[in-house]
DNA sequence: TATGAATGAGAGTTCATTCAT
DNA sequence: GATGAATGAACTCTCATTCAT
């Protein structure tokens, strides 16, 4: 019928990603629809005719990227055979970009006084959790792991691994990128009563 | 000197509290001057008398309960004599008020952007995990931890607790109150290397 | 390109010019965007779409029609063919609308502590004295006139016209508008050496 | 009665002489309450005890130092006996501190729109006026000037004086303050018909 | 689809002024 | 006489949003 293609599968993603570049410049409160707009090379009221409010673009540009990141998370994992191998490449998948991070930071704190935010949040921090817990559980299984409870560990890990980033993206001194990495791999071994494999990342030897 | 006693030593204690609790409230983004002051029962230009912006303001409100709660922590955490105990005394204390940490998140958020904001809290961090480290030292000393490295234990429990607390302040359902605390000293009896005495406010029993 | 064609043309003149107006009135001090909206009939975030600040507004209103001033001022005057005339000219364009030296003496009082309004003072006085020079300067080639020090009978008779119509515009009871006209006149045949012809407006007979 | 006296003749003269110099600073407009107490080393509502208002005060302050200028002109004029030594001194003492021209230009401008500070103003100007006249007619008089209009004379160099002050008071870089006593003194003689003794400052010799 | 123009609803901040002390 | 504290009344400026074009 309409004899001229839609562009939604151009322009909404565009602005989103834009939006996203934004927010992790000035934040979620200091972002703008002009600033999008201005981004996007384009004027703020045709941000407003693809999404319906300043609101909703917004808090779509914070989640929109996180299923791609689980996506691209375990085609790397999987490509891993063994549980601890699997291990270690997911934790040098979360924590070599700790910058992405701030985005996060930014979804949680928007979250703490929004409910479809925090559902969304809920959901990714489940899927999250489920994949490592999966490792641990295969771990466990071929008694590579020693780990006694796999929902805890995972927990843990997870938990680690946010701490940490949220640190190393406030740029604290003691918490740079290899540190990061290098304190989740040793305490993830003791965590789950296993020997890691050295990454591909190379880790510091003794 | 002055015909009137200055009675800045009650309002601006007074201006940080309500603040503080109207960025629990609303976020640091959602909060007015307005709001903070119809909590005091003054009118916006007093706040302004007593701090120089809403800036200044706020950002004194995400700091000014730090120190007292260090101060609470060390106090109640040096009560306790052997270095288990004390380490199960400052996680119990640390994870007991996971509902205080949306400040210390909006803290986070609001650093990303903010020089003073972060140097802040990476002066608070510091000390949380020098307290830990100082624990750990001294259960490695005693023999009753079996950690390497200690700095590292300290961070990584550290990382622990802020992650965890995260998500229990983003209200997952997975992560209530007493999980956060049971997960946290199951995870420190592994960093450590060491069995932990039954906390004050007692643990799950199998 | 545009879907609406532009108007800045049509808004900026007109704010201009409403602005121009309430500067007289109630002076630069007084003056309030939302004045200047309400005479334009637009509300006041509509004069901060067309201008960065309300002091870069009134900059603008300031000095927008001293160049108008001056086409006008040589239209009229380069009808008159003799230095004479063209003397007489000028000084009855220069001193018939003594009300609208209001707005000359705001821009004065503004620019002692603004330099571009200093600047464009200085460039809008260079220009006036520029042309009572130049006539003067024909006059005493032709010998119409004697004065010894062109450059200097310029200066004396701009500033005679500024401090006479300072008078005027405040209403001084002794300095009217004819006795204004009147006295430049007289003043200037002193200064120049010279017999001025009647002027278009007549002058005073014994 | 009091045998405290009171110190209404110290503390009034103090403070308008601290608001004089911070209209001169920063112009009537700018002119803040606090600023002029911080000036006197006192609070704010310290001026409110010695004048009923900001502009009560400002007003006065614009307007209290004439006074005393026209005495110490006199003072100055009166000691040379000739005519036209006393017009050189006038002239003189007129144009030698053209930078206090400041505040009788932002006295202009507020008398615009004041009635008061509009007569006061008017009040001043008759009485510099008539002091001009009186020295014109005494010329004329003893056969020194040869002027036919002493009050046209007397305006003249009155407005001479007022329009050349300002421009030095702006600073323009034409209207030096040795221009601008050269060129009032060299105006004069032509509006006098006369030819003016060299002043005790000294005059550009042929 | 997209834009120029405009607006309404705030928000922070300023400042003369007040008043108990 | 003078001050610390506080306030009411403005005022500028911001920004998401609207709407005719």
């Amino acid at each position: 019928m309409s004899p001229r293609p839609s562009i939604d599968h151009i322009r909404r993603p565009q602005i989103l990603a834009a939006a996203a570049e934004v927010i992790v410049e000035r934040g979620v409160a200091g972002t703008r629809i002009a600033d999008v707009a201005e981004r996007c090379g384009v004027s703020p009221p045709a941000l407003l005719y693809w999404f319906d409010s300043k609101e909703q673009l917004l808090a779509e540009a914070l989640t929109v990227d996180d299923d791609r990141f689980y996506e691209e998370l375990e085609a790397r994992v999987d490509g891993a055979a063994a549980p601890g191998e699997r291990m270690v490449a997911l934790i040098e998948t979360a924590t070599e970009s700790a910058d992405d991070f701030a985005l996060w930071m930014e979804l949680w704190t928007w979250a703490l006084r929004d409910a479809d935010l925090r559902a969304a949040r809920e959901r990714f921090d489940a899927r999250w959790r489920a994949a490592i817990e999966a490792i641990v559980i295969d771990g466990v299984a071929t008694g590579e792991f020693g780990a006694a409870d796999p929902a805890q560990a995972a927990l843990a890990i997870a938990a680690l691994i946010d701490g940490l980033s949220a640190q190393a993206a406030l740029g604290d001194p003691e918490v740079t990128n290899p540190r990061l990495t290098e304190t989740v791999l040793a305490s993830a071994e003791r965590l789950l009563g296993a020997e890691l494999p050295a990454g591909a990342g190379g880790r510091a030897s003794p």
